[in-house]
DNA sequence: TAGGCCATCTGGTCCT
DNA sequence: AGGACCAGATGGCCTA
């Protein structure tokens, strides 16, 4: 379980009047959330030749400036990522799977939901089968497009094949793999 | 304690 | 030009 906000966790705070400390610091006002002051970080990136002094020149002629663009962009970023988490979480509340007392995690979210694609598409093939939509006469998509499409991605692959395997994996991270 | 997962920062690149 | 996107780095939290 996770007891505290991650979103919270940490923040940068870019003293505008120094900016040739490369080092990380703790603040002590707040032990139970504690508040890193970045300097600079990435500090194998930065070293790499022919970049570092560059970079130390732009930020030490534009300064204020740039820790200010920094900062909006960092502000930015991290609302992108609440965004792709939001639509992480949605799917993982359409994605069918047994381990409800713990989150699944994002790679298996993805996993479980591309599997969960496939049997349903397998499914739908094999209730509509022998009834399919002539394709030469249909520019709306239904089962006719549907069945190309499958039949691209998967050529001659068995349908049951991947409730299967839907339905092993399943199994496995019950398994708490 | 090691490893997995995650949030955040960051600089580079792409896109509008 | 500025914002979106991406990938690498870093460090915190949690669990086995």
């Amino acid at each position: 379980m996770k007891t505290k906000p991650r979103s919270t966790r940490r923040r940068l705070e870019i003293d505008l009047d120094d900016e040739e400390s490369p080092e990380l610091q703790t603040s002590s006002e707040d032990e139970n959330d504690k508040c890193y002051v970045y300097k600079e970080k990435s500090k194998s990136r930065s070293q790499e030749p022919g970049k570092s002094s560059n970079r130390r020149k732009r930020q030490s002629s534009q300064g204020k400036e740039h820790s200010v663009r920094r900062l909006e962009s960092n502000e930015r970023e991290r609302q992108r990522m609440h965004k792709l988490n939001n639509a992480f979480q949605a799917l993982r509340e359409v994605i069918p799977h047994v381990r409800a007392e713990k989150k699944l995690s994002k790679i298996e979210t993805l996993t479980l939901a591309k599997n969960y694609i496939n049997t349903l598409t397998a499914t739908i093939l094999n209730m509509s089968s022998g009834c399919l939509p002539d394709v030469q006469n249909t520019d709306s998509g239904g089962g006719g497009k549907l069945y190309q499409h499958y039949q691209q991605q998967h050529g001659e692959e068995d349908n049951d094949e991947h409730l299967e395997k839907y339905s092993t994996q399943i199994h496995s991270f019950r398994q708490g793999s």
